[in-house]
DNA sequence: AATGTAATTAACGTTAACGTAAACCTCTCA
DNA sequence: TGAGAGGTTTACGTTAACGTTAATTACATT
C-alpha cells in the first residue's frame, strides 16, 4: 500500500503475514502500550517506523524477553535515544538474562542425570523381569 | 505422631514442613487426585504409604513432569504394580521428556549466541560514545 | 443486490499450581 | 478462661500472551 507522499504503510493483515503471527497479537501489543499506529476512521495503518518496533518486539521475544521488558526498553530508547545510558540498560537486561539462562542449563543438566538414573532403575527391572526373577 | 497399631501417622503440617511446601499444596496434590488419606473427623492423617507418594510427587515434579503425568504414572502403577508395561510407560515417559530436555537445551545455546550479539554490538556503540564520535 | 474478504471492539476462556482470604472448629497450656 | 496454634472448607485471585467467539462494519466484486 502506497500512500500520496510516497511512504509504505501496512494493514493489519499484512504485517500479520509477513511475521508469521496473527492479528489478534498486533492489536494485543498495542494494547500493552507496544505500538500505537494511526487510523483510517477506525482500521489501523502501519508505517515503517511501526514495522520497525513489531521486529524489534518479535526479536526480544525470542531473545527471551516478556513484552513488559520490551516495553521498558522502548520507553528508555524514547526518552534518550542511543544514549549510554539507554545502552547501559540494555547490556543490564542482557546479563539479566544471561544469568537466568545459566540458572536454566544448570538445571536441565541435572534433570538429565537423573532422568538417566531412573531409566538405568527401569531397565534393570525389566530385565529382571525377563530372567523370570520375580515374575 | 504413633498409633495404637505401631504405625507412624503424619498431621499435614508435619509432612508440609518435612518437605518444605505448604499444607495448601498437599490439599492441592489430593483434590487432583494424587493422594487420598485417611481422616479423623475433618482432619487428615498420613501414614507411609502416603507420605512415600508425596515424596514421589515432588520427585516426579523434580523431574519436570507435570502432576497430570505423575498421576498416570500412580494409576499405572496402582493398576499394575511393577509389570513390563508399567515400567517402559516409564520409560517412554522419561524419553519424551529427555527429547523436550535436548530442545531447551538447544533454544538456550542459540539464544546466548544471539545475547553475545547483541552485547557486542551494546559495546561498540558505547565505545563509540566515550570517544565522541557520535555525542 | 448478494457474496466474500478483511477489519473492528468487547469480553470471556485458556493453562498450571498453587496463594490468599474468610469464617469456622478444637485442642492445649498457663 | 482466654490466647494461640493448627486444622478445616469454599472459592476467588494470580501470571502471560494471546485464542476464540460474537456482533458489527466496510469495501470490492460478481
Amino acid at each position: 500500500m502506497i500512500t500520496q507522499n510516497n511512504e509504505a504503510t501496512y494493514a493489519i493483515g499484512e504485517l500479520a503475514k509477513e511475521f508469521d503471527i496473527t492479528p489478534r497479537s498486533i492489536r494485543f501489543y498495542e494494547e500493552q502500550g507496544l505500538l500505537s499506529p494511526k487510523r483510517t476512521g477506525q482500521n489501523r495503518i502501519y508505517d515503517n517506523k511501526d514495522r520497525v518496533r513489531l521486529k524489534l518486539i518479535l526479536r526480544g521475544k525470542r531473545l527471551g524477553f516478556s513484552l513488559a521488558e520490551v516495553k521498558t526498553l522502548f520507553e528508555m530508547y524514547d526518552a534518550n535515544p542511543n544514549s549510554a545510558v539507554q545502552l547501559e540498560a540494555m547490556l543490564a537486561m542482557t546479563e539479566k538474562k544471561r544469568a537466568v539462562l545459566h540458572q536454566q542449563l544448570e538445571d536441565i543438566q541435572m534433570l538429565m542425570t537423573e532422568l538417566d538414573d531412573v531409566e538405568a532403575r527401569c531397565r534393570e527391572e525389566l530385565e529382571e523381569l525377563k530372567r523370570g526373577k520375580i515374575a
